[in-house]
DNA sequence: TGTTGATTGTAGAGCGCTCTAACTATTACT
DNA sequence: AGTAATAGTTAGAGCGCTCTACAATCAACA
């Protein structure tokens, strides 16, 4: 289990080890003769390059630390893919850990990163509190993607939160529906501007008086315990707005599991578009995030400054668009079914 | 962005370098009045541990690299629960890399994790040759999860594939299915054992006229192209054996895109047990696996090996169970329905 | 008073690498 | 032949830490 170093594959291939480091990094100025010894000799020994004495000596690594909210949440995955793939473009490794949905967590997950001294940090849905990035920012370079902010010493990619909200109620307020309630998704990044977005959207609707926000989190868990509390007293919701996916789906199993049919009994609306909600089996109407690009531009522009091109604050922010599939549909007149009425209904 | 270092703190602090160093391992042999000192110019200065720096001194980094095969699949996310616990329990921190499904994105996750020294790797779900394997277990301490093998140079831990998928075969046979087709998951991670299981079920039930396999690979998309093939030519199956939930998940919706009922039309079973297929708009019968245990085992086991308390090899086979749902029902007489024939039943 | 042992602290080498400055060998040019 | 430029190589310091060996301090005891 001990390794070869530098120095064993510069006496195998009888030359110095700053050589040998030299070959490692790709240098022009070796000759062939050297560059073929040296990497024969490495290759024999089974040597591999030491990236903490590598970044001891080079403060690089080359390598850029990803911090995911919640590994259970396929829209972390998808960002993940556009990272990943900007990343290995521009030579830069990535390394993963998550926050397990708690500040606490990510908190951990953070402090690794910092003490592997990787050359900067992607925080993806971040529950952390505003100072504490301002915080973060000065130790390291930091783009925080999926959350909103002006701070002028780290970028931010997202989408307009706020707007997506907006455009969800208007969506069921033009079906007709008047209570239209929000499980929202408590200290969840962007959260705060979805739950904001639908308030302003209710007001200027003039629905004021139906708003009705239950507290809640980025989980299928917190979508039932939703639902429960929706239809556990006062009068019940034609509609839902759940703050994301992962919610969207625990909400339609609830509903199903009350015997109430989507969209006939309650409307439905997530917020991400998660490749599950394009499925069949959920087809569920939801605020569509570009993945991908997020995920691409957050890497980009880490790398930007990582490469010292720039260091002026980027804030980049998407303009969201709904996405309507079969969950959502014009109110009906029927009175709600609390009852396990699923298919008792003569059409 | 320049980070204060521990000759930093100690000129602080009024100290000598070893001192700060004793005092940020928590060793006992320092006195009250320097810790709180030390502790004190620490705080004021920022100080972070640099671990690399450790790391090329101790040759410990406390940090175990885990490489997940796709962070796509929610199996990935529920062993890491396990892993995570189990490892944070003794003291360790995980470090995640994803490998892209694919054998270079694999190679590409351990290489991170070798060049930067984790104390050792746990590989999930990994598509790696043996010799590929032996190899790695020759560089670090190694666990394999959720695939089989009788190495003696590293530990697995999994369940029985092939006895999961007779299981499946079985539970089809008993609803009196005999056209079960199979779409098996390619390379991943126990495929080649569930297609084996289902083959040898399939002969000692009689029905190897029957056996039908497509090509395939643990995701969605594949699902619905194997659902594409399967009915594309030749008698359709009553009942489709998908080798992973994920694959199933592609199945489902392809199966309803095409107007057929599950399990009306077609008996649908999957492997793994995922969150989403308990659902109600799921619903899965499947195989499970116990991810949080298998998890915490492979965790342990790795933890054994670094605590140097084991060097003999250990190969945990846990016995799968089936979990009966929806989508698998009795096979009925009517007609393979291959027009959209959604409702059209009078029933 | 000196000796012992425990307790607390420090000097300095070394982990495996990079990087600067210098050195050698070779070629090009006057 | 003499000089300059270029290419290829190396010695050695230093990155921030740990760890061994030893030094200093102090209380306890004969």
């Amino acid at each position: 289990m001990v390794q070869p170093t530098m120095e064993d594959v510069a006496s195998r291939a009888g030359v110095s080890r700053a050589l040998v480091s030299l070959v490692m990094r790709n240098s022009p100025k070796v000759s062939e003769r050297s560059r073929i010894a040296v990497l024969e000799a490495a290759e024999e020994l089974g040597y591999r390059r030491n990236l903490m004495a590598h970044h001891l000596a080079s403060r690089r690594t080359m390598t850029i630390g990803l911090v995911l909210n919640d590994l259970h949440n396929p829209f972390f995955a998808e960002m993940t893919d556009g990272i990943h793939e900007a990343a290995l473009e521009a030579g830069y490794r990535i390394v993963i850990n998550t926050g397990l949905r708690n500040r606490a967590g990510e908190k951990a997950a953070v402090d690794t990163f910092l003490e592997f001294r990787t050359d900067g940090i992607i925080l993806v849905g971040s529950e952390l509190f505003g100072d504490e990035l301002e915080a973060l920012a000065a130790e390291t370079n930091l783009v925080v993607a999926a959350r909103v902010s002006t701070s002028d010493s780290y970028d931010t990619v997202s989408i307009d939160d706020r707007l997506g909200a907006q455009m969800v109620v208007d969506h069921l307020a033009n079906l007709g529906h008047r209570r239209i309630a929000h499980i929202d998704g408590g200290p969840g990044a962007g959260a705060r501007r979805r739950r904001e977005g639908y308030q302003v959207a209710m007001d200027r609707r003039g629905l004021s008086e139906h708003v009705r926000v239950v507290a809640g989190e980025y989980s299928e868990h917190a979508g039932t315990a939703g639902v429960d509390r929706l239809l556990s007293d006062g009068e019940p919701p034609t509609a839902i707005f759940a703050a994301n996916d992962l919610m969207a789906t625990g909400v339609l199993d609830r509903l199903q599991g009350r015997g109430l049919r989507v969209p006939d009994d309650v409307s439905l609306v997530g917020f991400d578009n998660t490749a599950a909600a394009a499925l069949h089996q959920m087809s569920l109407t939801t605020v569509d995030q570009p993945c991908e690009l997020l995920g691409r531009l957050a890497a980009q522009y880490l790398i930007e400054r990582l490469d010292e091109e720039r260091t002026d604050p980027v804030h980049e922010l998407l303009t969201p668009s709904l996405v309507c599939r079969s969950t959502s549909g014009p109110v009906t007149q029927r009175a709600p079914a609390n009852n396990r009425s699923k298919g008792s209904r003569v059409s």
